[in-house]
DNA sequence: CGTCCGCTATATCGGACTGATATATTGGAA
DNA sequence: TTCCAATATATCAGTCCGATATAGCGGACG
């Protein structure tokens, strides 16, 4: 889902379309990407839904590091600024969210429903922070009963021939090695949980202990 | 590309839609798939295009193990073919691969062309059979390429929190044991081709036993 | 000193694919 | 016998990607 990167870097300071991509594809490129076709359509969609809002000749990035390669275009954006506003001016809409997008953002975040797949759950847990411990939990065994599900939906063995059989059995492997970082990241929720034995959030039932394959 | 992974598999016999789906899902399901959606759209396309036909009546699916969960399936198509064929008969078209078809097949497989990524290479690579040596070796570097390329784009340590440090460590350790594997299936492919004077596939070489990260 | 290249930046379009839904048929369980 | 689950085909709205078009700007280069 776009709208949650969009909304999710928004969150942490204005930036306009093409900064955004830049940012997706530097710091999560490995997990998950957005191509123009689908940012810029879906930031017009989310304007009119007043998700977020421009701000003409939005300066300060607010979040740290306002270069990082973009140094001539920083300078570029500065020089717009400076000649003042003619309506004939193009470049740079800066997008800010709004209480609403907050709001749309924490819902999408949660998202109770859909499949969980891998670019999705990459996103939804790069953005963990924003959960409390039992809604990353929940999104955890929720991506784990995913892959499990698909694993046991493949068929034993089958008759493939070796080059089939390669990239089967690797795919089982890169599957395996999910399922075991997901059961770590179980077990540290779980004992960041019991470490700060308050009271709240004692019980959680969350039955998904064995499940060795 | 659906096409590949229809043309690929009738090769191999004649199927209908309903089963082309289920054993991609069988096969290979954790490395692609395919939705309904997609999948009777493509067999229509393809039977204008010339490169698949309907055989109505589609008996001996031609590969082996005709059976495999679908027992009723094959009962009820037997019943129906008892009936006669008359005209008001829906249910189960049986598609058949022709030359035409298995030439596409082969184009689409070679495909100098687009960038690689994890789905389509793991489709062309199952069905790596139908290539020679070199083919094999432009196919396995091109995606090796396409890893790397993916690498270097993404920004060395970045300050992210803890939680989308977690998910992007991860894909990195993903793409490096990708890499690490196509490593593998070079050098194996590399020392086939030395010893073919010899007992072709002389003994499965695995000829890759260093990797070193 | 001009002009051409490459980067920043926004936008749109066609095509591919998914997920949901609708519709038939049939074998088997209750 | 009735109803459910599986088999089987088909369509649709929505989502996303890749290619392409446009445009301003800074610097390289002769």
């Amino acid at each position: 889902m776009i709208d949650l990167a969009i909304l999710g870097l928004l969150d942490e300071g204005d930036l306009h379309g093409y900064e955004i991509r830049r940012r997706v594809r530097a710091q999560i490129g490995l997990v998950a990407n957005i191509s123009y076709g689908s940012l810029y359509p879906a930031l017009a969609k989310l304007e009119k839904a007043g998700d977020v809002e421009v701000i003409e000749g939005g300066d300060e990035p607010v979040a740290s590091l306002p270069s990082t390669g973009s140094l001539a275009g920083e300078r570029a954006a500065a020089r717009t600024r400076r000649f003042g506003g003619a309506k004939s001016r193009r470049s740079k809409k800066v997008y800010r969210i709004t209480e609403q997008g907050r709001a749309q953002f924490a819902a999408l975040l949660a998202a109770p429903g859909g499949a969980e797949d891998a670019k999705t759950f990459g996103l939804r847990w790069s953005f963990a922070r924003h959960l409390d411990t039992s809604a990353r939990l929940n999104l955890l065994e929720r991506r784990r009963a995913q892959l499990l599900s698909q694993m046991d939906e493949v068929e034993p063995a089958g008759e493939l021939d070796h080059y089939a059989k390669s990239v089967v059995d690797h795919a089982a492997d890169g599957v395996a090695r999910d399922i075991r970082w997901l059961d770590e990241l179980i077990a540290a929720e779980r004992a960041a949980t019991e470490s700060t034995n308050k009271t709240e959030t004692a019980a959680e039932p969350s039955a998904a202990r064995k499940a060795s394959a």
